[in-house]
DNA sequence: CCCATAAAGATCTAATTGTATCGATTGACG
DNA sequence: CGTCAATCGATACAATTAGATCTTTATGGG
């Protein structure tokens, strides 16, 4: 049943979904009892339409003059984007990414939990980084079959990616999130999202160019 | 809006032209002459059309059965995201995330370099970090003025990210690449890059409970 | 108890992006 | 030297998604 209500929404509403998520949280610490698409578009400089729509398609109900109850709409956005049950995850490659990734706090509120992280060199091995051991790297798909981990956070440098993403999928490993240059090729059951800081800075210096030309 | 023949070009669009450059840089060392959007495309595992149309918004002409001389096509993707002229830009925030871009050697192949880090904490400046020494925030407002830095990265807590970006501001710091999880308030002339690792988790976190469903 | 109002919900339109098709061009090969 | 094939480049088409308008509903005030 589950699997037909769901509805699939686009990948702008998406990215948006944690947005609203932070803002509610705060209003409820607040102690708001009901949030309105509206108040919420206008804290957060956007659209109220696209706010109410992108809530919509979460499945909560809101009532009209008062807004979403806050726990309600709260849980449907959660319940969304799968993030009521933490679900585990390995980060492999414990560089300055990996180290920064792992440090930050965030993620648990975002239903992701690091459940262990590794590296293949002997000098970091054995060393704990933010509370986590850092194990070998050859344990990795053998720890993510039994701990049927289905995320993987790739974070080691590019000329390695594809032999680790490899070993991600023996270990059965079903959704990748590449934070490498790299473009990975991995079967279609598995689940590839690249977090390229290059696109966005390209984006940003398009945007700046653009800007520029227009008044010098 | 014709007062200047630059093409603007869409985010898709603009998030690829980092991936054609990197493949085309790779192909150019391997000492290919041209390179058509044919290769391009499968070696990225795209649609060679996106890719032709995507090189066509650059200015790049090609030759038919030969594809693109190399140097002009890298040319014109660099002149397109203004990477031919280096950009200065300032680092705001040394922590764990801060660390890491600093570490990031990339940067520099993307038209963007470290002119100076700053950070608040006095334990932190006066440090080395990645060979650049961090200074005290308070310079920075003056430090950009003086340098024309355009280009304010920020990665402070959350807590502090409005007031450095007014700080940036003030500094004539036009365009700002957020990676803290906090939406700024700034003037409309002001470019906002947000680099949110919550959104991205969310499409994730989606897709993969998407695929679950779809086959358990 | 009724009316005014604010907000949700549905429907429709427009824009953006991706996809397909077709012709033109040019280097390669027989 | 002529034909072929691959590739660019332009144009047209389709699908998805964002954005706008309108209607409905329920609440709070009078």
């Amino acid at each position: 049943m589950s699997q037909l209500e769901r509805k699939t929404a686009g990948v702008p509403t998406l990215k948006r979904l944690p947005l609203y998520l932070r803002l509610l949280r705060k209003m409820k610490e607040n102690g708001e009892e009901y949030a309105s698409g509206t108040v919420v578009a206008k804290e957060l400089g956007l659209d109220p339409i696209v706010v109410r729509k992108d809530l919509a398609i979460t499945g909560a109900v809101g009532r009209p003059r008062l807004g979403f109850p806050m726990d309600e709409i709260i849980e449907a956005i959660e319940e969304f984007l799968g993030w009521t049950n933490t679900s585990d995850a390995f980060l492999v490659g414990v560089g300055s990414l990996g180290h920064a990734l792992l440090g930050y706090q965030g993620f648990e509120q975002h239903g992701l939990r690091f459940a262990a992280a590794f590296d293949s060199d002997p000098d970091v091995i054995g060393k704990t980084v933010h509370g986590k051991t850092v194990l070998n790297i050859d344990q990795m798909p053998e720890l993510a079959k039994r701990m049927h981990v289905r995320i993987g956070i790739l974070t080691v440098t590019a000329s390695v990616a594809q032999d680790v993403a490899n070993a991600m999928i023996e270990g059965g490993i079903r959704a990748i999130w590449n934070f490498t240059p790299t473009t990975l090729d991995v079967p279609d059951h598995v689940i590839l999202q690249r977090e390229e800081l290059a696109s966005s800075l390209a984006v940003l210096s398009h945007r700046l160019l653009i800007e520029s030309s227009r008044q010098p």
